[in-house]
RNA sequence: GGGGGAAUUCCCGAGCGGCCAAAGGGGGCAGACUGUAAAUCUGUUGUCAGUGACUUCGGUGGUCCGAAUCCACCUUCCCCCA
Protein backbone atom coordinates (compact mmCIF):
# COMPACT_ATOMS: atom_id res chain seq x y z
CA UNK A 1 0.00 0.00 0.00
CA UNK A 2 1.07 3.79 -1.00
CA UNK A 3 2.02 5.80 2.28
CA UNK A 4 -0.05 8.20 1.38
CA UNK A 5 -2.74 5.44 1.22
CA UNK A 6 -1.89 5.15 4.42
CA UNK A 7 -2.45 8.51 5.51
CA UNK A 8 -5.98 8.26 3.73
CA UNK A 9 -7.18 5.12 5.20
CA UNK A 10 -5.97 6.43 8.90
CA UNK A 11 -8.59 9.79 7.94
CA UNK A 12 -5.30 12.00 8.46
CA UNK A 13 -5.22 14.06 4.91
CA UNK A 14 -6.72 17.38 4.78
CA UNK A 15 -5.90 19.23 1.79
CA UNK A 16 -2.23 18.60 -1.00
CA UNK A 17 -1.25 21.09 -3.47
CA UNK A 18 -0.53 18.42 -6.22
CA UNK A 19 -2.05 14.99 -4.83
CA UNK A 20 -1.09 12.90 -7.80
CA UNK A 21 2.85 14.54 -7.76
CA UNK A 22 2.85 13.57 -3.73
CA UNK A 23 1.81 10.79 -4.15
CA UNK A 24 4.52 9.50 -6.76
CA UNK A 25 6.75 11.33 -4.26
CA UNK A 26 6.22 9.66 -1.59
CA UNK A 27 6.49 6.29 -3.19
CA UNK A 28 9.85 7.22 -4.88
CA UNK A 29 12.62 7.23 -1.86
CA UNK A 30 14.03 9.57 -0.37
CA UNK A 31 12.69 13.01 -0.99
CA UNK A 32 13.61 15.66 2.32
CA UNK A 33 10.51 17.06 3.62
CA UNK A 34 9.65 19.61 6.71
CA UNK A 35 7.25 20.75 9.70
CA UNK A 36 7.66 23.29 11.85
CA UNK A 37 6.88 23.47 15.61
CA UNK A 38 6.73 26.72 17.21
CA UNK A 39 8.47 27.13 21.23
CA UNK A 40 5.76 28.35 22.33
CA UNK A 41 5.17 26.26 25.52
CA UNK A 42 8.35 24.05 27.37
CA UNK A 43 6.31 20.77 26.56
CA UNK A 44 5.29 19.30 23.32
CA UNK A 45 1.70 18.42 23.42
CA UNK A 46 -0.68 15.24 21.37
CA UNK A 47 -0.82 17.39 18.34
CA UNK A 48 2.16 17.99 17.81
CA UNK A 49 2.34 14.90 18.38
CA UNK A 50 0.34 13.57 15.61
CA UNK A 51 3.07 15.43 13.69
CA UNK A 52 5.81 13.64 15.20
CA UNK A 53 4.27 10.17 13.92
CA UNK A 54 3.66 11.30 10.57
CA UNK A 55 7.29 12.31 10.00
CA UNK A 56 7.73 8.52 11.66
CA UNK A 57 5.80 6.88 9.01
CA UNK A 58 7.48 9.05 6.41
CA UNK A 59 10.93 8.39 8.08
CA UNK A 60 9.97 4.59 8.18
CA UNK A 61 9.36 4.95 4.13
CA UNK A 62 12.77 6.27 3.91
CA UNK A 63 12.20 9.55 3.84
CA UNK A 64 14.21 12.44 5.41
CA UNK A 65 12.71 14.57 8.15
CA UNK A 66 13.67 18.19 8.47
CA UNK A 67 12.14 19.66 11.86
CA UNK A 68 12.03 23.42 11.92
CA UNK A 69 12.05 24.67 15.73
CA UNK A 70 10.37 28.48 15.53
CA UNK A 71 13.21 30.30 17.63
CA UNK A 72 12.31 33.17 15.01
CA UNK A 73 9.19 32.82 14.20
CA UNK A 74 7.99 32.25 17.82
CA UNK A 75 9.21 35.81 18.29
CA UNK A 76 6.61 36.92 15.94
CA UNK A 77 3.65 34.33 16.87
CA UNK A 78 1.04 32.54 14.22
CA UNK A 79 -2.28 34.48 13.95
CA UNK A 80 -3.51 31.41 12.05
CA UNK A 81 -6.87 30.38 13.91
CA UNK A 82 -6.35 32.06 16.33
CA UNK A 83 -8.46 35.23 18.20
CA UNK A 84 -6.54 36.85 20.13
CA UNK A 85 -2.60 37.57 19.59
CA UNK A 86 -0.52 35.76 21.70
CA UNK A 87 1.45 36.77 24.32
CA UNK A 88 5.14 37.78 23.60
CA UNK A 89 7.96 35.33 24.62
CA UNK A 90 11.18 36.40 25.22
CA UNK A 91 14.45 35.01 23.62
CA UNK A 92 15.04 33.28 26.92
CA UNK A 93 11.90 31.31 27.19
CA UNK A 94 12.09 30.07 23.13
CA UNK A 95 15.23 29.18 23.74
CA UNK A 96 14.45 27.05 27.08
CA UNK A 97 11.01 25.86 25.37
CA UNK A 98 13.60 24.73 22.22
CA UNK A 99 15.63 22.46 24.36
CA UNK A 100 12.53 20.98 25.78
CA UNK A 101 11.10 20.17 22.37
CA UNK A 102 14.29 18.60 20.89
CA UNK A 103 14.77 16.01 24.38
CA UNK A 104 11.12 15.24 23.57
CA UNK A 105 11.04 15.02 19.76
CA UNK A 106 14.59 12.21 20.02
CA UNK A 107 12.48 10.19 21.39
CA UNK A 108 10.31 9.68 18.19
CA UNK A 109 12.53 10.71 15.79
CA UNK A 110 15.63 9.22 15.08
CA UNK A 111 18.54 11.72 14.03
CA UNK A 112 21.28 9.27 13.98
CA UNK A 113 23.84 9.52 10.57
CA UNK A 114 21.29 12.06 9.59
CA UNK A 115 18.29 10.60 8.93
CA UNK A 116 16.58 13.58 10.44
CA UNK A 117 17.42 17.06 10.92
CA UNK A 118 16.33 18.84 13.48
CA UNK A 119 17.25 22.90 12.87
CA UNK A 120 16.11 26.39 14.11
CA UNK A 121 14.64 29.11 11.58
CA UNK A 122 16.05 31.64 14.10
CA UNK A 123 19.86 30.85 12.59
CA UNK A 124 18.11 32.53 9.39
CA UNK A 125 15.45 34.44 10.03
CA UNK A 126 17.66 36.69 13.27
CA UNK A 127 20.45 37.92 11.20
CA UNK A 128 18.27 39.14 7.84
CA UNK A 129 18.49 42.40 7.10
CA UNK A 130 14.94 44.19 6.85
CA UNK A 131 15.59 46.15 3.23
CA UNK A 132 17.33 43.55 1.92
CA UNK A 133 14.54 40.74 3.05
CA UNK A 134 11.57 42.94 1.90
CA UNK A 135 13.14 43.66 -1.70
CA UNK A 136 14.22 39.99 -2.13
CA UNK A 137 10.75 38.18 -0.97
CA UNK A 138 8.14 41.26 -0.94
CA UNK A 139 7.23 41.46 -4.33
CA UNK A 140 6.29 38.22 -4.57
CA UNK A 141 3.35 38.72 -1.95
CA UNK A 142 0.52 39.99 -2.67
CA UNK A 143 -1.18 41.83 0.58
CA UNK A 144 -4.43 41.00 -1.74
CA UNK A 145 -4.39 37.54 -1.34
CA UNK A 146 -2.86 37.44 1.86
CA UNK A 147 -5.67 39.79 3.09
CA UNK A 148 -8.30 36.87 1.80
CA UNK A 149 -6.52 33.80 3.28
CA UNK A 150 -8.49 32.39 5.63
CA UNK A 151 -5.81 32.12 8.68
CA UNK A 152 -6.79 35.79 9.24
CA UNK A 153 -10.13 35.83 8.63
CA UNK A 154 -11.30 35.98 12.77
CA UNK A 155 -8.64 38.29 12.63
CA UNK A 156 -9.90 40.94 10.05
CA UNK A 157 -12.49 41.45 12.42
CA UNK A 158 -11.37 41.39 15.99
CA UNK A 159 -7.51 42.89 14.70
CA UNK A 160 -4.48 41.74 13.06
CA UNK A 161 -0.99 43.73 14.15
CA UNK A 162 1.62 43.72 11.14
CA UNK A 163 4.15 41.63 13.42
CA UNK A 164 1.59 38.62 13.21
CA UNK A 165 0.87 39.53 9.42
CA UNK A 166 4.63 38.94 8.68
CA UNK A 167 4.73 35.15 9.82
CA UNK A 168 3.42 33.83 7.04
CA UNK A 169 6.12 35.46 5.14
CA UNK A 170 8.66 34.09 7.78
CA UNK A 171 7.04 30.78 7.35
CA UNK A 172 7.34 30.76 3.48
CA UNK A 173 10.88 32.05 3.38
CA UNK A 174 11.45 28.88 5.65
CA UNK A 175 10.29 27.00 3.27
CA UNK A 176 12.31 28.79 0.68
CA UNK A 177 15.63 28.68 2.43
CA UNK A 178 15.50 24.60 3.32
CA UNK A 179 14.36 23.82 -0.24
CA UNK A 180 17.64 25.99 -1.61
CA UNK A 181 19.97 24.39 1.20
CA UNK A 182 18.64 21.00 2.03
CA UNK A 183 16.61 20.58 -1.36
CA UNK A 184 13.22 19.87 0.87
CA UNK A 185 10.40 19.82 -1.57
CA UNK A 186 7.45 19.03 1.09
CA UNK A 187 6.20 20.89 4.05
CA UNK A 188 3.46 19.42 5.95
CA UNK A 189 1.60 20.73 8.77
CA UNK A 190 -1.76 20.98 10.44
CA UNK A 191 -4.68 22.08 8.56
CA UNK A 192 -4.44 25.61 9.99
CA UNK A 193 -1.12 25.87 8.31
CA UNK A 194 -2.44 25.58 4.63
CA UNK A 195 -2.20 29.28 4.37
CA UNK A 196 1.43 29.53 5.83
CA UNK A 197 2.35 26.38 3.34
CA UNK A 198 1.10 27.64 0.13
CA UNK A 199 2.88 30.91 0.60
CA UNK A 200 5.98 28.96 0.82
CA UNK A 201 5.16 26.73 -2.17
CA UNK A 202 4.25 29.80 -4.44
CA UNK A 203 7.19 31.95 -2.80
CA UNK A 204 9.55 29.18 -4.38
CA UNK A 205 7.87 28.90 -7.58
CA UNK A 206 8.24 33.00 -8.28
CA UNK A 207 11.73 33.03 -6.67
CA UNK A 208 13.17 29.72 -8.45
CA UNK A 209 11.01 28.88 -11.43
CA UNK A 210 10.13 25.15 -9.34
CA UNK A 211 8.48 23.39 -7.79
CA UNK A 212 7.51 22.37 -3.75
CA UNK A 213 4.77 20.87 -2.39
CA UNK A 214 2.46 21.50 0.52
CA UNK A 215 0.18 18.93 2.37
CA UNK A 216 -2.00 19.15 5.29
CA UNK A 217 -3.30 16.97 7.87
CA UNK A 218 -6.43 17.08 9.56
CA UNK A 219 -6.39 18.44 13.09
CA UNK A 220 -7.74 16.30 16.32
CA UNK A 221 -10.83 17.05 16.11
CA UNK A 222 -13.81 15.27 18.41
CA UNK A 223 -17.09 14.26 16.35
CA UNK A 224 -18.62 17.72 17.47
CA UNK A 225 -15.61 19.21 15.79
CA UNK A 226 -13.96 20.84 18.78
CA UNK A 227 -10.55 20.09 19.36
CA UNK A 228 -9.22 17.55 21.51
CA UNK A 229 -6.70 17.39 23.70
CA UNK A 230 -7.46 20.03 25.78
CA UNK A 231 -8.61 19.78 29.65
CA UNK A 232 -9.65 21.42 32.29
CA UNK A 233 -6.09 22.45 33.12
CA UNK A 234 -4.70 22.84 29.75
CA UNK A 235 -3.29 20.51 27.14
CA UNK A 236 -2.53 17.20 26.79
CA UNK A 237 1.14 17.13 27.82
CA UNK A 238 3.91 14.69 26.38
CA UNK A 239 5.43 15.63 29.69
CA UNK A 240 4.85 13.58 32.50
CA UNK A 241 5.71 16.30 35.06
CA UNK A 242 2.44 17.94 33.03
CA UNK A 243 0.28 15.29 31.83
CA UNK A 244 1.45 12.51 34.30
CA UNK A 245 0.93 8.81 32.57
CA UNK A 246 -2.06 8.02 34.42
CA UNK A 247 -3.31 11.39 33.66
CA UNK A 248 -2.88 10.89 30.17
CA UNK A 249 -4.43 7.67 29.90
CA UNK A 250 -7.31 8.19 31.82
CA UNK A 251 -7.95 11.27 28.81
CA UNK A 252 -8.08 8.42 26.15
CA UNK A 253 -10.37 5.87 28.32
CA UNK A 254 -12.74 8.22 28.85
CA UNK A 255 -12.93 9.31 24.98
CA UNK A 256 -16.13 9.75 23.15
CA UNK A 257 -17.28 6.25 21.82
CA UNK A 258 -17.53 7.79 18.44
CA UNK A 259 -13.95 9.09 18.39
CA UNK A 260 -12.05 5.80 19.17
CA UNK A 261 -11.90 4.60 16.17
CA UNK A 262 -10.26 7.64 14.72
CA UNK A 263 -8.11 8.37 17.31
CA UNK A 264 -6.26 5.30 17.00
CA UNK A 265 -6.30 5.48 13.36
CA UNK A 266 -4.69 8.73 13.38
CA UNK A 267 -2.44 8.53 16.60
CA UNK A 268 -1.41 4.77 17.23
CA UNK A 269 0.59 2.74 15.00
CA UNK A 270 -1.43 -0.24 15.28
CA UNK A 271 -2.51 -1.80 11.92
CA UNK A 272 -6.12 -0.74 9.73
CA UNK A 273 -6.71 -4.33 10.26
CA UNK A 274 -6.32 -4.57 13.80
CA UNK A 275 -8.20 -1.18 14.01
CA UNK A 276 -10.85 -2.37 11.99
CA UNK A 277 -11.70 -5.60 14.70
CA UNK A 278 -12.13 -3.15 17.13
CA UNK A 279 -14.35 -0.88 15.03
CA UNK A 280 -16.94 -3.97 15.30
CA UNK A 281 -17.59 -3.88 18.63
CA UNK A 282 -21.11 -2.02 19.45
CA UNK A 283 -22.38 -0.46 23.14
CA UNK A 284 -20.28 -1.38 26.12
CA UNK A 285 -17.91 -3.51 24.33
CA UNK A 286 -16.44 0.27 22.78
CA UNK A 287 -15.02 0.16 25.94
CA UNK A 288 -12.27 -2.47 25.44
CA UNK A 289 -11.51 -0.15 21.91
CA UNK A 290 -10.93 2.61 24.59
CA UNK A 291 -8.55 0.88 26.89
CA UNK A 292 -6.71 -0.27 23.57
CA UNK A 293 -6.35 2.96 22.82
CA UNK A 294 -5.19 4.61 25.62
CA UNK A 295 -2.58 1.92 26.45
CA UNK A 296 -0.95 2.20 23.22
CA UNK A 297 -0.97 5.39 23.10
CA UNK A 298 0.45 5.40 27.03
CA UNK A 299 2.81 2.73 25.52
CA UNK A 300 4.09 5.33 22.71
CA UNK A 301 4.64 8.35 24.86
CA UNK A 302 5.50 7.03 27.95
CA UNK A 303 6.61 3.25 27.34
CA UNK A 304 5.49 0.31 27.94
CA UNK A 305 5.88 0.34 32.11
CA UNK A 306 3.94 3.15 32.33
CA UNK A 307 1.40 1.98 30.20
CA UNK A 308 0.91 -1.44 31.92
CA UNK A 309 1.22 0.44 35.08
CA UNK A 310 -1.51 2.73 34.32
CA UNK A 311 -3.68 -0.09 32.46
CA UNK A 312 -3.17 -1.76 35.91
CA UNK A 313 -4.14 0.81 37.90
CA UNK A 314 -7.23 1.48 36.51
CA UNK A 315 -8.18 -1.95 36.50
CA UNK A 316 -7.66 -2.19 40.37
CA UNK A 317 -9.28 1.30 41.33
CA UNK A 318 -12.28 0.72 38.68
CA UNK A 319 -12.85 -2.73 38.88
CA UNK A 320 -10.85 -4.27 41.64
CA UNK A 321 -10.09 -3.19 45.07
CA UNK A 322 -10.95 0.50 44.52
CA UNK A 323 -6.99 0.63 45.32
CA UNK A 324 -3.58 0.37 43.94
CA UNK A 325 -0.14 1.02 44.47
CA UNK A 326 0.83 3.43 41.13
CA UNK A 327 -2.52 5.12 41.26
CA UNK A 328 -1.98 9.18 42.00
CA UNK A 329 -1.35 9.71 45.37
CA UNK A 330 -0.50 12.80 47.28
CA UNK A 331 2.14 12.41 50.42
CA UNK A 332 1.45 14.12 53.78
CA UNK A 333 4.09 14.76 56.09
CA UNK A 334 3.42 15.75 60.05
CA UNK A 335 3.25 19.43 59.50
CA UNK A 336 -0.05 18.98 57.63
CA UNK A 337 -1.85 17.70 61.30
CA UNK A 338 -2.87 19.69 63.61
CA UNK A 339 -3.47 18.16 66.40
CA UNK A 340 -2.88 15.09 65.14
CA UNK A 341 -5.80 15.74 62.48
CA UNK A 342 -6.37 16.49 58.79
CA UNK A 343 -9.43 18.29 57.10
CA UNK A 344 -10.99 16.51 54.10
CA UNK A 345 -11.46 20.03 52.78
CA UNK A 346 -7.39 20.15 52.97
CA UNK A 347 -6.71 16.98 51.39
CA UNK A 348 -8.77 17.90 48.67
CA UNK A 349 -6.76 20.95 47.87
CA UNK A 350 -3.35 19.28 48.71
CA UNK A 351 -3.81 16.84 46.14
CA UNK A 352 -5.06 19.63 43.64
CA UNK A 353 -8.27 17.91 43.37
CA UNK A 354 -10.34 20.90 44.50
CA UNK A 355 -8.69 24.47 43.60
CA UNK A 356 -9.76 26.11 46.81
CA UNK A 357 -11.26 25.44 50.34
CA UNK A 358 -14.24 26.60 48.66
CA UNK A 359 -14.14 24.31 46.06
CA UNK A 360 -13.61 21.88 48.23
CA UNK A 361 -16.23 22.15 50.71
CA UNK A 362 -18.54 22.63 47.71
CA UNK A 363 -17.90 19.13 46.90
CA UNK A 364 -18.28 17.80 49.96
CA UNK A 365 -21.71 19.56 50.70
CA UNK A 366 -22.64 18.12 47.45
CA UNK A 367 -21.79 14.83 48.80
CA UNK A 368 -19.53 13.33 45.95
CA UNK A 369 -16.60 13.25 48.59
CA UNK A 370 -15.80 9.64 50.23
CA UNK A 371 -13.14 8.36 52.32
CA UNK A 372 -12.60 4.64 51.89
CA UNK A 373 -16.69 4.12 50.31
CA UNK A 374 -17.95 6.44 53.34
CA UNK A 375 -19.27 9.92 52.21
CA UNK A 376 -17.89 12.93 53.63
CA UNK A 377 -20.70 14.36 55.37
CA UNK A 378 -19.53 17.48 56.71
CA UNK A 379 -17.33 20.59 55.98
CA UNK A 380 -15.89 20.08 58.80
CA UNK A 381 -14.78 16.52 58.99
CA UNK A 382 -10.64 15.54 59.57
CA UNK A 383 -9.28 12.62 59.99
CA UNK A 384 -6.76 10.95 62.63
CA UNK A 385 -3.40 10.35 61.60
CA UNK A 386 -3.27 7.28 62.46
CA UNK A 387 -5.41 6.43 59.94
CA UNK A 388 -3.55 7.28 57.64
CA UNK A 389 -0.43 4.29 58.44
CA UNK A 390 -2.41 1.92 55.54
CA UNK A 391 -3.02 4.78 53.27
CA UNK A 392 -6.04 6.57 52.62
CA UNK A 393 -7.92 6.16 49.16
CA UNK A 394 -10.20 9.39 48.84
CA UNK A 395 -12.61 9.31 46.18
CA UNK A 396 -14.31 12.40 44.26
CA UNK A 397 -17.00 11.73 42.78
CA UNK A 398 -17.21 8.08 40.98
CA UNK A 399 -13.88 8.88 39.09
CA UNK A 400 -11.44 10.19 40.71
CA UNK A 401 -9.75 8.58 42.81
CA UNK A 402 -6.94 9.47 44.65
CA UNK A 403 -4.90 7.46 47.80
CA UNK A 404 -2.54 9.71 50.55
CA UNK A 405 0.18 7.97 52.45
CA UNK A 406 2.04 9.22 55.17
CA UNK A 407 5.62 10.44 54.91
C1' G B 1 -3.76 63.38 12.31
C1' G B 2 -9.58 64.18 12.92
C1' G B 3 -14.27 61.98 14.59
C1' G B 4 -17.08 57.99 16.88
C1' G B 5 -17.30 53.45 19.88
C1' A B 6 -15.39 49.68 23.23
C1' A B 7 -12.53 47.15 27.48
C1' U B 8 -17.09 43.00 32.64
C1' U B 9 -15.76 37.07 36.31
C1' C B 10 -12.37 30.69 32.49
C1' C B 11 -14.74 32.31 27.35
C1' C B 12 -18.84 34.97 24.89
C1' G B 13 -21.96 38.55 26.67
C1' A B 14 -25.93 41.62 29.81
C1' G B 15 -25.69 45.40 33.46
C1' C B 16 -25.07 51.88 32.87
C1' G B 17 -25.32 55.17 40.77
C1' G B 18 -27.58 51.45 45.82
C1' C B 19 -31.95 45.45 45.11
C1' C B 20 -24.33 43.46 41.93
C1' A B 21 -19.99 38.55 43.48
C1' A B 22 -22.70 40.93 38.86
C1' A B 23 -28.43 38.18 34.07
C1' G B 24 -28.02 34.63 29.99
C1' G B 25 -25.17 31.21 27.14
C1' G B 26 -20.69 28.25 26.52
C1' G B 27 -17.14 25.57 29.11
C1' G B 28 -15.84 23.21 33.94
C1' C B 29 -17.17 20.32 38.29
C1' A B 30 -20.73 17.17 40.46
C1' G B 31 -25.86 14.32 40.81
C1' A B 32 -29.67 11.13 38.17
C1' C B 33 -29.67 7.65 33.93
C1' U B 34 -25.47 4.57 31.89
C1' G B 35 -20.78 1.41 29.86
C1' U B 36 -14.92 5.11 33.39
C1' A B 37 -19.40 6.82 26.48
C1' A B 38 -22.92 10.28 24.24
C1' A B 39 -27.61 12.62 24.63
C1' U B 40 -31.04 14.40 28.30
C1' C B 41 -32.55 16.43 32.97
C1' U B 42 -30.78 18.61 37.94
C1' G B 43 -27.36 21.20 41.13
C1' U B 44 -23.06 24.12 41.22
C1' U B 45 -19.32 27.46 39.25
C1' G B 46 -14.51 34.70 43.02
C1' U B 47 -11.83 33.89 47.89
C1' C B 48 -11.74 33.25 53.17
C1' A B 49 -11.59 32.40 59.78
C1' G B 50 -18.36 31.54 55.98
C1' U B 51 -25.78 34.05 58.87
C1' G B 52 -20.34 37.84 57.83
C1' A B 53 -15.90 39.82 55.65
C1' C B 54 -12.61 40.56 51.68
C1' U B 55 -10.99 40.93 46.47
C1' U B 56 -13.04 41.37 41.25
C1' C B 57 -16.01 44.64 36.03
C1' G B 58 -8.50 47.64 31.37
C1' G B 59 -5.00 51.27 34.70
C1' U B 60 -4.48 55.64 37.97
C1' G B 61 -6.77 59.42 40.47
C1' G B 62 -11.51 61.97 41.65
C1' U B 63 -17.08 63.07 42.68
C1' C B 64 -20.62 60.81 46.05
C1' C B 65 -23.17 58.43 52.30
C1' G B 66 -22.50 54.73 48.23
C1' A B 67 -19.24 53.48 41.69
C1' A B 68 -18.78 47.87 37.10
C1' U B 69 -22.03 52.09 36.40
C1' C B 70 -20.51 59.46 36.80
C1' C B 71 -15.79 62.76 35.85
C1' A B 72 -10.37 63.38 34.45
C1' C B 73 -6.07 61.40 32.63
C1' C B 74 -3.55 57.03 30.78
C1' U B 75 -3.28 52.16 28.11
C1' U B 76 -5.16 48.89 24.47
C1' C B 77 -8.61 47.61 20.64
C1' C B 78 -12.55 48.43 16.87
C1' C B 79 -15.18 51.58 13.13
C1' C B 80 -15.41 56.00 9.84
C1' C B 81 -12.46 60.01 7.52
C1' A B 82 -7.12 61.35 5.99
Amino acid sequence: MSLLQEFRDRELLAQMTNEAEIERLLDSKDITFYIGFDPTADSLHIGHFLQMKIMAHMQRAGHHPIAIFGGGTAMIGDPSGKSDMRKMLTKEIIAHNIECFKQQMAKFIDIDDGKALFVNNADWLYNLNYIEFIRDVGPHFSVNRMLSAECYKSRMETGLTFLEFNYMIMQSYDFYRLFMDHGCILQFGGDDQWSNIIGGVELIRRKTGKEAYGMTFRLLENSEGVKMGKTEKGAIWLNADKTPPYDFYQYWRNINDADVIKCMKMLTFMSLDEISQYAELCGSDINEAKEKLAYELTKLIHGETEADKALSTAHDVYEGAGFSDDMPTTVLDAGDFIDNKIKVAEMLVKSKLASSKTEAKRLIVQGCVFISDDKVESFDSSLDTDLFTEGIILKKGKKVYHRFILS
